[in-house]
DNA sequence: CAATTGTTGCAACCCAGTTTCAACTAGTAC
DNA sequence: GTACTAGTTGAAACTGGGTTGCAACAATTG
């Protein structure tokens, strides 16, 4: 079989495959795609990444591998404050979750850790007796740049 | 005329006016179904309760409406976790922010205020000068009641 | 390498939300 | 009260993200 898999194989892969799930060509595209992402991108912009690696890639295969991998808390759904409509964004899921702080004026996202952050999530697993599967805090506003002229 | 315009003001009519808006009747009776709300409608289920008052209003005012309100700061909009797809849930802003905790079993949503919270907005506003406008946090996993079984 | 079972691609579909535009109406001016 | 005008409404058509049904296909297992 001359395919390409010289790609390292990316803990995306290795964590599908170690979990029992088949592991396809297109999959292995898509998590690629994924993985190396730089920054937030939607299901089209996944899709066109994809399809300059494996042109034959359909969008419906895209979306049932996000639902996959979302499934299997591998990536997060991102809204981003609906900044760009009813987009939805994915990221990797970060060893330590992360706030997203939407631009509403350039439409910059930024990310921020915070120790608060986690005792806040403490408080609730305490508190609630509520047993935390995901979180997703997301603000918006102004950043630093676009903040001067206004109060 | 004999229209029923009876009803109380009530602060999300008297915010309107007092922005110079026009209170139209439709306006009026989507205001009214958004103030009495005692859980968090989406689009089609405000739709229904306004036309029991009103049979002629029509979706595209109701998500006009919507988005007025959100744009003057009078609403906030939840997703809850995408727990019933893309729908968007609206709720009368609150004097303080809180949590929205949704159950992935039950699908049950509580509601959770946490001075942690407080503190962390105020952490984002000074460690990143970002200047925040809207907040949604929203956690998703297991109530209480859903709980016991799991580990 | 054949069997099996999950996966893919395509087309059709669903549904939340938006746009266009002619008819209308709230607020204001007279 | 009447007229004016700019903002609002409703109906229909449309957009776009996401899903479903199904026949062809391919990754694993023995």
């Amino acid at each position: 079989m001359p395919l390409p898999q010289t790609e390292a194989p990316g803990r995306l892969q290795a964590e599908l495959m170690s979990r029992g799930l088949r592991m396809t060509h297109q999959r292995r595209t898509i998590l690629s795609v994924v993985e190396t992402a730089q920054q937030h991108l939607d299901a089209s912009q996944i899709l066109r990444r994809a399809r300059k690696i494996d042109p034959q890639i359909d969008r419906v295969t895209v979306y049932r591998t996000l639902k996959l991998l979302k499934r299997h808390g591998l990536i997060d759904e991102l809204d981003l404050m609906h900044l760009q409509g009813e987009k939805h964004f994915y990221e990797r899921r970060p060893q330590r979750d992360h706030i997203h702080m939407a631009c509403l004026r350039c439409g910059k996202i930024a990310e921020f850790e915070s120790d608060l952050f986690d005792r806040l999530k403490g408080q609730i697993q305490r508190d609630c007796q509520f047993h935390i599967v995901v979180t997703r805090l997301e603000v918006g506003g102004y950043c630093a740049h676009c903040r001067p002229s206004n109060a």
